[in-house]
DNA sequence: TCGGCTTGACTACGGCTGTAGTCACGCGTA
DNA sequence: TACGCGTGACTACAGCCGTAGTCAAGCCGA
């Protein structure tokens, strides 16, 4: 079980998972300010990621650096399992309906979902 | 935008949109009961959602019957489509990080997923 | 040396959600 | 008729999350 992440969370979480370890400063600035968040803000909710171990910090020259111990892809593909399991009950047909309606697939993540249900029924055809 | 929904809810919003209209002692009882839940939780539950716009209620013979005005296939996909936008901000590639991870993968649901993605393919040579 | 800016800890507060108790009312039965 | 039971409205409360102010300490430049 993954402890649950409030979706602001989860915006700071993904961007200190993408933009390497970075101070709160740093943060505050290129994520927080542009979205009119204050820097008190966002120094709350990276501890708060600390708190429940999203996040590691380690001192630098007098500074905290912020960093997350797995990269941003594990970190939604994890992300995507809890909302599978959670919400819907393990079943991916929901998702399934959702795509054949989605607009604007783009064609990298058509071509990955393509590459990604070949290698399942590969997998499944060895069973 | 869907109002948003807390789990709880929404397991509340399914059982209701799959099993009908149904009464709040029913939905107690059926639903309830068997997670632990007392009747006055399900009922505030209900006049949640009822508030939020997810369910309509109409007097039957004395007693409310509660009643989902989408069906639950087409509720789940609008939650599906709002996770995809609000937590992975659109993009598709954690779902597919996500599957190619899966385990248990039904025949059915890769079916569905193969359908969806073929389907997906030609509409896309046709733009 | 003193005042300002950066940093970090603490505190706060409102809203939403999960959970539930309580009370009043109406209906059916004894 | 009086009581019990199902039903529904109201009230409550704690925890989590989003948001932020404030304060103390340290460092750097005037």
């Amino acid at each position: 079980m993954m402890k649950p992440l409030g979706e602001q969370e989860l915006a700071v979480l993904r961007y200190v998972a993408e933009h390497g370890p970075a101070t709160v400063g740093e943060v505050a600035e290129r994520f927080g300010e542009p979205q009119g968040l204050a820097r008190s803000t966002i120094l709350t909710v990276m501890e708060r990621l600390r708190q429940k171990g999203y996040l590691t910090r380690r001192k630098v020259e007098g500074v905290y650096q912020y960093a997350s111990p797995v990269p941003a892809s594990e970190l939604l593909r994890d992300v995507v399992g809890d909302f599978v399991q959670r919400t819907l009950s393990g079943s991916l047909s929901p998702f399934a309906a959702y795509l054949s309606e989605a607009e604007d697939v783009t064609d990298e993540e058509l071509a990955q979902l393509q590459d990604v249900v070949a290698r399942l029924r590969s997998k499944k055809r060895k069973e």
